[in-house]
DNA sequence: CTGAAAGCGCTAACAC
DNA sequence: GTGTTAGCGCTTTCAG
């Protein structure tokens, strides 16, 4: 019977014949009950179908066990494996992870925020959200929160990322030691990282005076948002020889378009792009990429939540994690007349720490 | 000041100098108030930055408006597009869906699912999930339940699912039309509907008088379960033509060993899967497969819940979506050895309905 | 139109 | 050890 009353600690009291109280301490387990009386406590809230009611439980308490997670984008594999990580780190802390999606748009995004703050969830990790600063220093006034491929810049709120400029560099370093010059990046436009990434390119490529060579076009973390920034590359009259799309998902359709051209990869155009998803590693997309670990990162914004639940701490922290460079197909030296440059300032092995 | 206290209504109304009935009046839009008061508590809840505590409001309500939603597996991107489905189809109905995953094991669903009806949520789908009969039957006498990809037998538990068994057969049918003989399945093990796609099969090879010809193998919603599957199908002497896998991802393992292994897709065997998830449209994977309106799927379990609520309808309803096939370059007609056959029962189109 | 009072199901002192 | 008593923050009759 759906909507029909549920049994409360009340009725099982009654069947057990015992007081509200005790019902409760043997529901949270506590040692001073009498064998007796706890095995007629749960037998008779098993006879009841008795189920805790978490709401109640929460009110009273002011702590609800649960952290909420905001995630900008299931489409993207990456957050699947970030969503692995807080899971597994937080069934392994007595907690439960509650998910809501912003399927990409801030304003879902706030709604979904909103609704995890009005549940009063002990904790919020937004992944990859693109949610204005201010109303992530908003929630954080009312739960900690943790940041999870977003840089943080306040004192109340921890973040953890990977280094998008240092990922960035390995990719230009990466390149140029194969002979490329002209190189282009298809960007992330208002995504999470893609700033740091499009400015760690630039600047790497000014390291290499290659300035003048470096170009970007806007892009998004999807499969067209890839597909369209090629496309406005092919439109130019100086044809790249290398392309750095913004994520994987990204780089995929970039593969498509340059395909659907004609032009061979790596033969004639060589493309990388970022987050090592598992879709890169498939035989025909054979894409290079820059690695970060995932469900290391959701695991790590588990900790620090529960770090400052527990804790207190009232500093934030920011961690960083190093990414690294996975050498794969889609990768090759420029056609021949684009001569080869001897530039090679770092080394670069088939997997290098930034 | 994470785990200070929240302002509550009744701080509200002492700032707007009213009583807290007002205030909650206010807070949900109640239309007989004064303009002037409303205006006063509104500037005095802003003010304090005072969020509805919605444990509160639901434990009172007996109604919290949000839908819990327990995942197998996020990996599958099948189930993310059902994400999506729901989540568009809940908004519109003013809720909210929570979601919880199973990390594909049978434990950790239960206790997803047990999360998430002691959070007394409104509803519960249960998309994909590989939970025991008793324990659906259980949570059903707590919340209306809708399943989605695996078919309810029971009366008061929704179901949205496809004709597994007409997609299965779509196969076989578009297979044998082509002039296979020889075919083999890979199964889905116990995954969602992988029964049905398996007897679906053998079904439809026995309609042929391919009975002996008809070969299935254990495998696995995965990339893995699928590279498994196909192993264990080339130890053997007689290699089929055409190779019918459990679902995309687990095709897409299979075709990573048959290439390995040197074998022409579609030259030497055919392969289809189930699905029609993005990867299977990829240039390179360009697979065959079964398509199912996922997001549609989401949505009507989403509706179906909402029904229940609202209208109070005890009766179950299920929901069967007739799937289509999508052909595309990984089927192909048997090496020439292999006579092609002239049985062709049915029309076979690019797209055909069951 | 507004305020007072009761209580949703549970926990946490505090008595017995 | 076990029962009693106050609330947690909110909604909801029911009087003014």
């Amino acid at each position: 019977m759906p909507s029909g009353r549920h049994p409360t600690i009340h009725d099982v009291a009654a069947r057990a014949g015992v007081s509200k109280s005790l019902v409760s301490l043997v529901m949270r387990g506590a040692p001073q009950v009498s064998e007796e009386r706890r095995r007629a406590v749960l037998l008779a809230a098993s006879e009841l179908g008795y189920r805790p009611n978490a709401v109640a439980r929460s009110l009273v308490r002011n702590r609800s066990n649960v952290l909420g997670v905001v995630l900008s984008d299931l489409h993207n594999p990456f957050f699947v494996e970030v969503v692995d990580g807080i899971e597994e780190e937080a069934i392994a802390s007595h907690h439960r992870a509650l998910f809501n999606t912003g399927s990409r748009s801030p304003g879902r995004e706030s709604e979904a925020l909103e609704t995890l703050l009005q549940l009063r969830v002990d904790g919020v990790i937004l992944a990859g959200t693109v949610l204005p600063p201010r109303a992530i220093v908003a929630a954080a006034a009312n739960a900690p929160v943790a940041l999870v491929a977003r840089a943080s810049r306040w004192p109340a709120i921890d973040s953890v990322t990977n280094d998008d400029r240092a990922g960035a560099r390995l990719v230009v370093d990466h390149l140029v030691s194969l002979g490329h010059r002209r190189i282009a990046h298809v960007d992330g436009g208002r995504g999470a990282g893609a700033a740091d990434r499009r400015s760690g390119f630039l600047t790497r490529m000014r390291r290499y005076g290659l300035t003048s060579d470096a170009v970007v076009v806007p892009g998004a973390f999807t499969e067209d948002g890839g597909a369209a920034g090629v496309d406005k590359l092919l439109e130019q009259s100086k044809r790249p020889t290398a392309v750095f799309v913004a994520n994987d998902l990204a780089a995929v359709g970039a593969l498509r378009v340059l395909r659907d051209r004609g032009l061979e990869v790596p033969g004639e155009v060589s493309v990388v792009g970022y987050d090592n998803v598992s879709i890169a590693g498939l035989d025909h997309v054979d894409l290079t990429t820059i690695e970060q670990p995932r469900r290391e990162m959701g695991a790590e914004a588990v900790r620090l939540l529960l770090d400052r639940l527990d804790g207190g701490r009232g500093q934030s922290r920011h961690v960083v994690i190093p990414p690294t460079l996975v050498v794969r197909g889609s990768t090759g030296p420029p056609p021949a007349r684009s001569a080869p440059s001897d530039m090679r300032p770092f080394d670069t092995e088939r997997r290098t720490r930034s």
